[in-house]
DNA sequence: TAGTTAAATGAAACAATGTTGCAAAAATTA
DNA sequence: TAATTTTTGCAACATTGTTTCATTTAACTA
């Protein structure tokens, strides 16, 4: 769909930066970090703008979030008597309460092994259910 | 496996920020978040003391990492072509590539629904994958 | 088209999060 | 106990995200 009718669909009015934003990612298909579309848009674009023009993508079903592997991260323990000497997050699912905001180990569920795209190596793969918890039902 | 143990084998100094840390995790089997645990202590132990701590526990796996929902995300264009409104991050997997950086949406592939622990109610599901593109091989 | 209205922006201030370097303190080793 | 190495706390700094408010701009109306 085109950038000006997206915007006209959602009644967010047609500006310069929306426009800009919108045309990155209409040129690649990938998915972009706050700081990574700042970086592209050089000092045009205040910082703060930026937030509020990704936070209305978002809202209104431009845009979706994708958590990232690295940053902003919970710990949990390794579970050391299921005789493996190191269990990383890779093999098994977690589970996040909405309400309390609890995160625990989904010991159980094993990630089921999709078949990787055409010429991707899959390293690592990790599985986050969002929800409500038996607890806070 | 006792905290003490746990030290000795990864030849990490028995110290009392990091006995604490243990038994912190030891006494939940859930996963806390560096501000939870900093809560936690006190002001017993620095900021940067525990930053650490937690990097040396994941190094040597007492500890994994779980990447979190809500904060430090990645945007992509929502799919408008297949006639669906909205579609979330919820519904398909992402595929992130440790050399070049860039994250992609990997449309066929669907998460397969697992069925939830007793008493959960699951309400969105985040698959993210780590690897090699194509590109990078 | 000009004036009105509501939304969007930019700037400043602030809060939270994460990193680095260095000197002091503490834990192991000899 | 003394020597050695790790761990810690602190200061400084960088990055990331939020809030408030005055100004600008886009869309609407007469």
């Amino acid at each position: 769909m085109k950038a000006e009718e997206l915007l006209l669909k959602h009644k967010l009015r047609k500006t310069g930066n929306r426009l800009a934003v919108l045309s990155l990612f209409a040129g690649h298909s990938k998915a972009f970090s706050h700081s990574e579309i700042q970086a592209k848009m050089g000092s045009n674009m205040d910082r703060v703008t930026l937030y509020r023009i990704l936070d209305a993508f978002e809202k209104c079903g431009i845009l979706h979030k994708i958590p990232d592997d690295e940053v902003s991260v919970k710990y949990a323990l390794c579970d050391h008597d299921h005789s493996v000497e190191h269990h990383h997050s890779d093999d098994h699912a977690h589970f996040k309460c909405h309400e309390c905001g609890d995160t625990i180990c989904l010991e159980d569920y094993e990630i089921p092994s999709l078949k990787s795209p055409h010429g991707f190596r899959v390293d690592e793969k990790f599985l986050l259910l969002g929800g409500v918890c038996d607890q806070c039902q």
